[in-house]
DNA sequence: CGTTACCCCTGGAGGC
DNA sequence: TGCCTCCAGGGGTAAC
């Protein structure tokens, strides 16, 4: 589920209430992808300075370390402010962040998910960060640096996208979204995108991510806002999960492939294979 | 080194 | 209703 837009629009949602809370205590249930790799004792008493966001890992900063969060397939926090009675805890919330302001609850039922605790202030020097791509929708990410990091690559474009080493953050559903906007075949190897191609990418990535987070992120399981609401981006969904049904541009039908073990839609029509001059489909 | 297969885990959907 | 199979938004690791 979670991909940029979903665990921005979550820190978005909990960013006011977390910055400046005081961890009191850190409960951890049924192990999740990773250990804490700490004594949760160790947060005790921390006061979370900043949340910030790496790709899809959520990050929340105190002057002794950060805690690294990553919500997996089927994650999501929910935030019950102290003024407010907390709900039972579900048979999947499996960590449970307790502050002088409320408690911050994980609920993740595959545990996919991680709540890893760093320690320093190099938090982007972990193992899991280091060798995250560029974010997409900061500068350093342009139709150049697309065309450079996909030099010699011989593998499928949208692989390469779920790889995070490309880009961070872009997971299934956007990578899908991203190569229908920008008309892009998903087997297309990445090494015969020209530079115009890269650069229609690098706009598509970005503006499907930024129109995601805009809409509130997608909820096409059970990914809920910090305040249980859900988000709209999947009415807008051009082809993902849309296998069978007429392309909204030029009413060829969807097609589903598999691309290294996940489900890829595109457009056969709209999405051409590389081409030397200009690619069909107008959007 | 780059690319691909396999796994971790649980729940929901659809077929019979 | 119950059982079975397949599928799912991620990503490290092992094997080619």
């Amino acid at each position: 589920m979670p991909e940029l837009p979903e665990v921005e629009v979550t820190r978005l949602g909990l960013d006011a209430a977390l910055c400046g809370a005081h961890i009191t205590a850190l409960r951890l249930g049924k192990p999740l992808r990773w250990p804490l790799q700490a004594d949760p004792q160790t947060l005790h008493g921390l006061r979370i300075d900043a949340l910030q966001r790496r790709g899809k890992y959520l990050l929340m900063r105190t002057a002794q370390g950060t805690l690294i969060v990553h919500l997996g397939m089927s994650g999501s926090l929910r935030w019950t402010p102290a003024q407010q009675p907390l709900p039972p805890a579900s048979a999947h919330d499996h960590v449970e962040l307790q502050t002088d302001r409320g408690v911050l609850r994980l609920r993740d039922p595959r545990r996919f998910g991680a709540v890893i605790w760093h320690p320093g202030t190099e938090v982007h020097s972990h193992p899991l960060l280091r060798a995250l791509g560029p974010e997409p929708l900061s500068e350093r990410f342009d139709g150049a640096a697309l065309c450079q990091a996909l030099r010699g690559r011989s593998a499928a474009i949208k692989p390469l996208l779920l790889s995070q080493h490309i880009v961070a953050g872009v997971g299934n559903i956007y990578a899908c979204e991203a190569l229908f906007r920008a008309r892009i075949d998903p087997r297309t190897p990445a090494s015969r995108l020209r530079p115009a191609d890269c650069q229609r990418l690098a706009t598509a990535v970005r503006e499907t991510l930024q129109q995601a987070v805009a809409l509130g992120g997608s909820s096409l399981r059970d990914f809920a806002h910090t305040n249980g609401h859900l988000g709209d981006f999947q009415l807008q969904a051009q082809v993902y999960g849309r296998a069978g049904q007429p392309c909204h541009v030029c009413g060829t039908p969807v097609r589903s492939i598999v691309q290294a073990q996940r489900s890829t839609y595109f457009c056969p029509n709209c999405q051409k294979i590389l081409k030397s001059r200009s690619p069909g489909g107008k959007r």
